[in-house]
DNA sequence: AATTAATATGCAAACGTTTGCATAAAATTT
DNA sequence: AAATTTTATGCAAACGTTTGCATATTAATT
């Protein structure tokens, strides 16, 4: 019986020619007739021989994988982002293996042990939040496996990354609201200790230094995790003031969201009597009524570069260690919520 | 300087024992005496040393990877499975290789073959819409690569499949819409031709039988991806109609919250007027107002159970083939769309 | 004390490819 | 015709583990 499957060897004696002719015939090498390389590719067709990609990776130290680590998959922004990142690798030849981290550092510790051993020739990673020193990837940079991390990105440790300006990005987004004449703009932030939020968050704040409004300081509000239920909550608060914001900025839009939600239910009407601006571009910003102008964070797009730049740093002939931190460019996607 | 990582021959040296050995010890095997083994285990630890995992791959034709084919990973559905995936594979074991068809037989085709070079040890496949022949299946099969397929599973091929019963889900929740008073019960549908939203209407139909009610030609839509736009087009169409339905069973979630926008901008309350179930649990279901009585198809039960029987089938002593199709029991979760 | 059984370790081949170097054959130059 | 270059192919080692079998040592049984 077939147990096996076709190895060169076997190619080689029903040819009768030595592995290695068929090894570079396969590989159109120059030095081997046109001739050999034609009856070999007929051959293999004929047995359906297909190069055994593990042999080959051991002899050549050369996985052609990439691992990619995030928090979950489940999470719109990282499968959109993993979604740039295959695409990116399939057209390059490299195979992605994913991994989630579920947050806990633990996981995510020994998840860098796997891809170790499995020779991963790169990571692309976005931090659990219970992740704050960074010796486990350290120890994957001493290896010289190349990283990239994207989004949640360590800080104080010098690394590739990809980013969106978030400064900029709610920069603008608060200017938006100025722009439409709110004259009080309140804001709905995440976990000041996480990087992005933060960054919004002075984006926000520098918005309103330019065009010279005071910082109202109820007016401003931190969540732990930007749910939709905190969002509500938040919403509430602003809603019960003696007087009310006429602009809301929020971090994201799941806050976004349940602002409009409350502030409807009682009677407020969005975006006349409050505008509301969201930040990521989730898919129910373009369905929420009115529909929410948010900031696009282009997930699709960093996964891509990420792809882009990891394979490029697996390639590079010098390993000069250098990095280099990207920023994508972000729009904001003007919608009802704040148009007046 | 330290190019190369330390091998398995580097420890044996440096301990004066053999490679055998200290693989065996690594391996807790029984017949190496427990002093030897926690000298290499220490040792280990003090070089940094893990295993090659490649070279086993190589030596032990086992590569602890199994690949799944998606049509896309941002969708939400899809996500989730993946989610489900990786967690079984990773408490298993084995890693998680992802690849995106995008719908194109060529490229699913494609991806078949590096699957098979790269020793995958199984498959789990949910297929894109083009592809209706399955060679590239059967091929893998040859190899005693085992495969699950789930969701969009191929008809007329024999093989391991994990669907959820979409003919009774369907049923149940028509027979809800029954349940609190519904007299004329409309259906949005998708394409008759893709195998889960034709048994969608069959159970639909199979509620009206078994209370007597009558099908009304008028009140039945299909559409063709059960789109945003396209459940809008078609409540648009019932809200015309001289009379209305009183209730609406949606083939997914999207085309549910379609038809709740447009009723409600037309002064028509739901559930009141127009009670309304949706299909699949998607995010906005939980947040779209009122929130939306859904089917739960337990897309993250699904990647579980899909890892399971896979990871099952590699691992069987027997190679007896036999396929196997799990069906997973979903839940309709009634929320005040429906609700009277 | 001699035999047997149990325990611990080593030897060496094997997995399928790739690659530097050698060699043989053909083509070109002297 | 001899020497040189070019072209095409083969040889054999190597990659790092694993594993069946052999062997050496110690312990247990007669």
């Amino acid at each position: 019986m077939n147990k096996k499957r076709t190895t060169l060897k076997d190619l080689a004696k029903e040819l009768g020619l030595a592995a290695s002719t068929i090894s570079r015939a396969l590989d159109d090498h120059t030095g081997i007739s046109q001739e050999t390389k034609e009856k070999v590719l007929k051959k293999a067709e004929e047995l359906g021989f297909t190069r055994n990609s593990i042999a080959s990776s051991f002899r050549k130290s050369k996985t052609l994988t990439i691992g990619v680590i995030v928090p979950r998959i489940d999470i719109h922004f990282h499968s959109l982002v993993i979604s740039g990142i295959e695409e990116y690798a399939y057209k390059s030849g490299y195979n992605v293996t994913i991994f989630q981290s579920r947050d806990s550092i633990k996981r995510e510790s020994k998840i860098t042990k796997i891809l170790q051993n499995k020779m991963s020739e790169g990571v692309i990673i976005c931090l659990g939040t219970e992740t704050t020193s960074y010796e486990h990837f350290e120890k994957l940079n001493r290896m010289k496996i190349p990283l990239v991390f994207y989004d949640r990105v360590p800080t104080g440790f010098e690394a590739n990354k990809i980013i969106i300006n978030d400064y900029e990005s709610a920069f603008k987004a608060t200017e938006h609201l100025i722009e439409v004449g709110c004259k009080r703009i309140a804001h709905i932030g995440g976990s000041q200790s996480t990087g992005i939020f933060k960054a919004r968050f002075e984006g926000y704040k520098a918005a309103l230094v330019k065009h010279k409004f005071p910082m109202e300081k109820n007016l401003v509000h931190f969540t732990k995790d930007l749910s939709y239920e905190e969002g509500a909550l938040v919403a509430k608060k602003l809603l019960a003031l003696k007087s009310r914001p006429d602009g809301i900025f929020c971090s994201n839009d799941y806050t976004a969201v349940s602002a409009i939600q409350v502030f409807q239910k009682n009677m407020v009407k969005i975006p006349q009597e409050i505008a509301i601006v969201g930040f990521s571009n989730y898919p129910i910003s373009k369905i929420i009524e009115p529909h929410l102008t948010t900031v696009n964070d282009r997930a699709f797009e960093m996964g891509m570069a990420a792809a882009r730049l990891l394979i490029r740093q697996i390639e590079e002939e010098e390993d000069i260690i250098q990095t280099e931190i990207i920023t994508i460019k972000t729009e904001l996607l003007i919608r009802e919520s704040s148009t007046r």
